[in-house]
DNA sequence: TTGAAAGCGCTACCAG
DNA sequence: CTGGTAGCGCTTTCAA
C-alpha cells in the first residue's frame, strides 16, 4: 500500500480510502491510485484489516461431514447468503470424532470469525463457546441444539419429534399395524427424537409397542440382519419407517437382497426417491430453507439484534410417492 | 496476550513462546502462563500472527457449487488431508456466474492463503491467479484446466476423454450400433472432452457418426423431448452415453415417463445407481483420490517443491452393473 | 532462559 | 479533501 501510495503520489490514509471505498477522494487522485494499483498488481491484505478493525469479513461453519449432500447443500445455502453481504464462509468438517471436532471448532475461532454456524457434533462438549458468545461473536446452532451446561446461543432445527409422528401416523392411516422402526445410530438427537415421534404415533393408535421392531441400522448389513430376524418372527412388520436418508438406501438395498417389499416411509428426503422400486415416501427437510434461516439470524445477530436465544423449529413435509399408503400383500 | 503476561507474571515474549510451542522456557513459567490462559480464556488472534509471519495456516478451495456432492466430497478429501496438517480449508462456492466466480476468487486472494485449489469455472479468465503464483502462492487446478494465458499451475484431472471411449466400447461390445451421446451442457471442458471420446469410440469401431444421436440435455424435461424425437426417428438408438450423473439421473427419469428403456451408461459414479431399474453401470471418477491428489501435490508445493506445472491424469473405472451389457430387445 | 523493542499492513483519528 | 501518525496483537531479532 506504500509502494501504491508512493507510485500514485498520494498519501498513504488515501489509497486506504480508495480501496475501501469510504470517504471522499477527488477524482484525479481515485484514478491516479486505481492505474498505481493495476500497475503494482496490489491486493489490500486483509489480516492488517482486521487485525486493525476487529472484524474479519468472514463467518464460520462447523458441520459433521461436508460430503453428505445434507450438510453440503446447508453450506452452500448459507454461502449464497454470506455471498450477497460480502462474507467469505469459512467451512470445517468437525468429522465424528469429539477431539478432532473440538480441535476444529477452536482452530476457527483463533480466526476471530464476526459469527458462528455451528452443527454441533452429539457429545462434544461446546461449552467452550459460551466465551465466544460473550464475547459477541454470535453463534447459531443448526439441526441440533448444542451439549453443554448454558452455552446459549440460537438454534434453528426441524421438528423432528412431530415430523416422524407424522410419518408413522401415515403408515397407519394406510392400514399397518406392524411398523418397525429402523434408527440411524443410537443416542444422537436426531436419531433419538425422531424415534420418539415414531412411539408417539404407535401409542397414539394405540399399537403395541414391540422392541422387537425398533433395530439401530446405518449400513445395508445390519438392515440385512435385522430384516432377516424379524421376518422370521411370527408377527412380522408389514412397514417400515426409518430415521435418515442413509438408513432409507441402505434398507432399499436390503429390500432388494431379500426380495422383501414392505411399506417404507423416511426421514430426510433423498435424489432418486421418486425412482426407487416402490417410489418411496419421504418426510423431506429442507437444507436450503434451514441453512437459509440461519444465515439470515446470524446475520441478524452480526448488525446488534439483541434478546434472548431463539428457538426456530421448522416444519418436515411428508412427500408421498406410493410406497406409503400402497397395503401389504396380505401375510 | 499482554494480560496473559501480566497475570503470569513473565514477559510477553514468553507467553509467545508457550503458545506456539516454540523456543525453550522452563517448566514453571509454562505452567505459569497456561494457568493464566485458562483462567483468561485466551486464544491467540490468528491474524495478527499472520500478518507478522506472512504464513496464513489456511488454504482456499475454490468449487463451483458446494451443494454437488461431487464436489462436495472433493471438499471432503482436502479437508481431511488438510486437517492432517493443521490447516484450515476456506472454501468460497464460485457459482456459473464469471462475474460472481471472480469475485469470489479474488476475495479469497486477499486473505493472503497459503495455497489454491481451484476448479476453474469455464468461462472464468483466471489469469489474474498468475500474479498470486508469481508471488509465491502456489495453485493447484483440479478437474479441469485453467483458461486464460500462461496462467501455469498444476492440473490433477481425470482422463475424460479415455474413459468416455471406454464406456462407449464397452457398450459397442455388447452388440450396440445405434448408441446416442447426451451431453449435460454445451462448450465446457469435461463435456466437450467426453463427447470427443464417444466420437472416437463410435469412429474406432467404424460405425457411422449420426448427429441425430448427440444431444445437449440437463433436466429430465429436456430428455424427455429429445428421447421422443430420437424414438421417432426410422432408426431410434439401442443405447445411450451420458456425459455426467444429473443427466444421467435426468435420464433414468424420462425413461420411466417413457417406458422406454435402452442400455445406458454414465460417465461420473451416482448413489444408488445399483438400485436403478436396470441397475446403471458408470464410468467412475473418485474424487476422493482425485481431492486427495490436489491437497498432496499442493502441499508439496507449499513446502517448497520447485520446478515445471504438473498434469496428472486419473482414469476413471467402469463399474459394470449390467445395464450395458444387456442386449436390447429386438426392435 | 528471559524480556524489551521493532515492526508486519492496515485503518482511525487527528490536524491541516 | 488530504496526509501524518498511532497502534491493532503477534513474532522475531537482539541483548541481558
Amino acid at each position: 500500500m506504500k509502494d501504491v501510495a508512493a507510485r500514485a503520489g498520494v498519501g498513504l490514509t488515501t489509497v486506504s480510502r480508495v480501496v475501501s471505498g469510504e470517504g471522499v477522494v477527488s477524482f484525479e487522485k481515485v484514478e491516479a491510485v486505481r492505474r498505481a494499483i493495476d500497475e503494482l498488481g496490489f491486493s489490500r491484505n486483509d489480516f492488517a484489516r482486521t487485525l486493525r478493525t476487529g472484524r474479519s469479513g468472514a463467518i464460520g461453519m462447523v458441520v459433521t461431514e461436508i460430503a453428505d449432500p445434507f450438510y453440503a447443500t446447508l453450506v452452500g445455502a448459507v454461502e449464497q447468503r454470506a455471498e450477497m453481504r460480502g462474507l467469505l464462509v469459512l467451512v470445517a468438517s468437525a468429522t465424528d470424532d469429539p477431539e478432532q471436532a473440538e480441535r476444529v471448532i477452536r482452530r476457527l475461532l483463533q480466526r476471530r470469525l464476526d459469527g458462528l454456524i455451528v452443527v454441533a457434533p452429539d457429545e462434544v462438549d461446546v461449552g467452550f463457546l459460551r466465551n465466544e458468545r460473550s464475547s459477541g461473536t454470535p453463534v447459531v446452532f443448526i439441526d441440533r441444539p448444542p451439549i453443554g451446561r448454558d452455552v446459549g446461543g440460537d438454534v434453528i432445527m426441524i421438528d423432528n419429534e412431530g415430523g416422524a409422528e407424522e410419518a408413522v401416523a401415515h403408515l397407519i392411516g394406510a392400514g399397518h399395524r406392524r411398523i418397525a422402526c429402523f434408527a440411524h445410530v443410537s443416542g444422537r438427537y436426531t436419531s433419538e427424537h425422531r424415534q420418539a415421534g415414531y412411539f408417539a404415533a404407535v401409542t397414539a393408535a394405540g399399537l403395541r409397542r414391540d422392541p422387537a421392531l425398533v433395530v439401530v441400522a446405518h449400513d445395508v448389513e445390519a438392515c440385512v440382519d435385522a430384516l432377516r430376524e424379524m421376518l422370521a418372527q411370527p408377527d412380522p412388520p408389514t412397514a417400515i419407517f426409518s430415521t435418515n436418508s442413509w438408513t432409507t438406501r441402505a434398507l432399499l438395498q436390503a429390500f432388494r437382497l431379500l426380495d422383501f417389499h414392505p411399506a417404507l416411509v423416511g426421514f430426510d428426503d433423498f435424489e432418486l426417491a421418486g425412482l426407487m422400486v416402490p417410489p418411496t415416501t419421504t418426510m423431506a427437510q429442507d437444507p436450503r430453507a434451514l441453512g437459509g434461516a440461519a444465515a439470515d439470524l446470524l446475520f441478524e445477530r452480526m448488525s446488534g439484534l439483541v434478546g434472548p436465544p431463539q428457538h426456530l423449529l421448522l416444519q418436515a413435509r411428508l412427500i408421498e410417492r406410493g410406497s406409503g399408503e400402497i397395503p401389504p400383500a396380505p401375510i
